[in-house]
RNA sequence: GAGGCUGUAGCUCAGGUGGUAGAGCAACGGACUUUUAAUCCGUAGGUCCGGGGUUCGAGUCCCCGCAGCCUCACCA
């Protein structure tokens, strides 16, 4: 079609792949399947192995097995003479088929011999052993149900190349081993989290990721433009202003799991857009994110059918609860060795590291330090509570101590997994967090942008409450074992595959 | 944005000090009715990421660029 006369070597696989194509349909068949009825998944097909009978016969003894028709995609092939050996593999599991010419008849061994790695197909027949004892199906029947026209990676290696394996995520997904079992872990993990909050009687909702302001965190939005209103938008970089709004509608108990999207740096833990929990408890505070947390990432683990210790790398997480509480104030002492309180000496701290502190709030020097000297030796599981209120604008101040916010960060192995506070209700300071926090910084810099509807909101009146945030890829990072972000998100951001680049599999995508 | 590492057949990889590019898998042809990463015989397959440069000669050395990974920066 499209395909001049070109002789590279992929051409000639992919030529003889469009010539048994040809002759499939030459000889009658669909290569591109039908509807299928009475397929076993291979998993339920293997567990009927026990109804396989020894019977006798004028010849001997002779197995009798079920009649079972599969469907899976050929994994490895070997063929002997007028017997071709098949293992085929669905995502509940591998089973070898045997075909052999007298048994099949002309029409399907002519279909055999168009066959190739990497193709689909199904297959009916009599579960049985073969004389060396592998369970097998031996086949009556057989239909192409997808042909493939690409070859596959290379069988016993698949793909290891990160980026093909991120660029043609269907691959690795079929090829390397453990990654179709880390998204289904996943899966159960975010089912895990909703289920959790559902029984708590939670209500999940969908908040706009196209705002005017984007607000909630300090983070650098990506921009786009609506045409009709002739407006710039804002794509959302958290949940949390109108899930605030909810509470003040009266939804007491209300959680939204979705993506956020920050226009910043890439990295092992950081993606563009990442799924993010947020959930909000009126009446509750953080002390009641607390144990919900805690509930939620036991509830994830669960689902991950793993006990209490996991490895992760070279280190074991223990999730045996209850985690480990220590403020901000006694880390801060125990791994910088400084007394927190002492300004100056934090700041001595400071500029040893290279931290500059000219003209800064002593908190924001503190904190950095704190990121610098104190996150990466945060193991944990560990809360830490109590944050310095100055880096905290949304945060309702200790009732005794004005100074110091109920805000708890749960530290794993030095990521931040979860960030709640007790929710700022008061609208007078609110919105004067928002100004003071908003004096001398570019808007895209400030720590919160000033959003006059969400005052307006708090000023009709928002319940206390406890509000929770958690980081879904990274709690997925690591119940799964994984050590890159990239790792649990199916379709990480990758730069544009250029058309003719060489690290392209496969054909490169149209110009 | 900065630095380090990597890029060789469709895939997985090898190619000391510069001398006209190799293996396994996959493909193609042949043998084989109980194989298990099947085996055996044979054939074909290359923009050595791209572009410059040094050299009689570059996969190899130098410069510029592209992409990926890692570290850092950015990042509540």
């Amino acid at each position: 079609m499209n395909t001049p006369s070109s002789s590279s070597p992929a051409e000639a696989l992919r030529r003889s792949r469009r010539e048994k194509l040809q002759r499939i349909v030459e000889l009658g068949h669909d290569p591109w399947g039908h509807r299928l009825q009475g397929r076993l998944p291979i998993g339920e097909i293997r567990a009927m192995e026990s109804q396989i009978q020894k019977v006798s016969t004028p010849e001997g003894e002779e197995e009798q097995g079920p009649k079972v028709l599969a469907a899976g995609r050929i994994m490895l092939q070997r063929k002997a003479g007028k017997l071709i050996f098949i293992d085929i593999r669905d995502w509940t599991g591998k089973i070898q088929l045997l075909v052999g010419k007298r048994q099949v008849g002309e029409k399907h061994w002519a279909l055999a011999q168009c066959l190739d790695l990497g193709d689909l197909i199904a297959a009916q027949g009599e579960l049985k052993h073969t004389r060396t004892g592998e369970l097998s199906i031996f086949v009556k029947n057989l239909w192409i149900m997808s042909k493939a026209l690409e070859p596959p990676p290379e069988k016993h290696h698949g793909l290891t190349d990160p980026e093909l394996r991120q660029r043609l995520r269907y691959l690795d997904l079929i090829y390397t081993p453990g990654v179709m079992e880390r998204f289904q872990r996943r899966t159960a993990i975010v089912k895990a989290i909703r289920r959790t909050l559902d029984q708590r009687g939670y209500v999940e909702v969908e908040g706009p990721t196209l705002q005017t302001i984007a607000g909630g965190a300090a983070a650098r939005p990506f921009e786009t433009f609506h045409n009709a209103l002739g407006i710039p938008l804002y794509l959302r970089i958290a949940l949390e202003l109108h899930l605030k709004r909810l509470l003040v509608g009266g939804m007491e108990r209300v959680y939204e799991l979705g993506r956020v999207y920050r226009n910043e740096g890439i990295s092992p833990r950081h993606n563009p857009e990442f799924t993010m929990l947020e959930a909000y408890e009126a009446y509750g505070d953080y002390h009641t994110m607390m144990d919900l947390t805690e509930q939620l990432v036991l509830a994830a683990l669960e689902a991950t059918g793993q006990g209490p210790k996991v490895q992760w790398g070279d280190a074991v997480i223990d999730f045996t609860p209850p985690f480990q509480r220590a403020t901000y104030d006694e880390l801060f002492a125990q791994h910088a060795g400084v007394d927190p309180g002492d300004e100056a000496a934090v700041a001595q701290v400071a500029q040893r590291l290279g931290i500059p502190t000219q003209d800064r709030h002593p908190d924001v020097i503190k904190n950095e330090v704190f990121e610098e000297l104190v996150e990466p030796k945060l193991t944990g599981p560990v809360f830490v509570l109590d944050y310095p209120a100055s880096i905290c604008p949304l945060t309702k101040r200790k009732r005794d101590n004005p100074q110091v916010a109920e805000r708890f960060e749960l530290f794993i192995q030095g990521m931040e997994v979860a960030n709640a506070y007790t929710e700022l209700n008061d609208p007078d300071l609110q919105e004067q967090l928002f100004r003071t926090q908003l004096a001398g910084l570019p808007p895209e810099e400030s720590m919160a942008r000033m959003d006059h509807d969400f005052i307006r909101a708090l000023r009709y009146g928002m319940p206390p409450a406890g509000g929770l945030g958690i980081g879904v890829d990274r709690l997925t990072m690591l119940l799964t074992g994984a050590e890159s972000i990239r790792e649990v998100i199916l379709f990480p951001l990758l730069r544009p595959e250029k058309p003719g680049q060489a690290t392209s599999a496969a054909n490169p995508p149209e110009a």
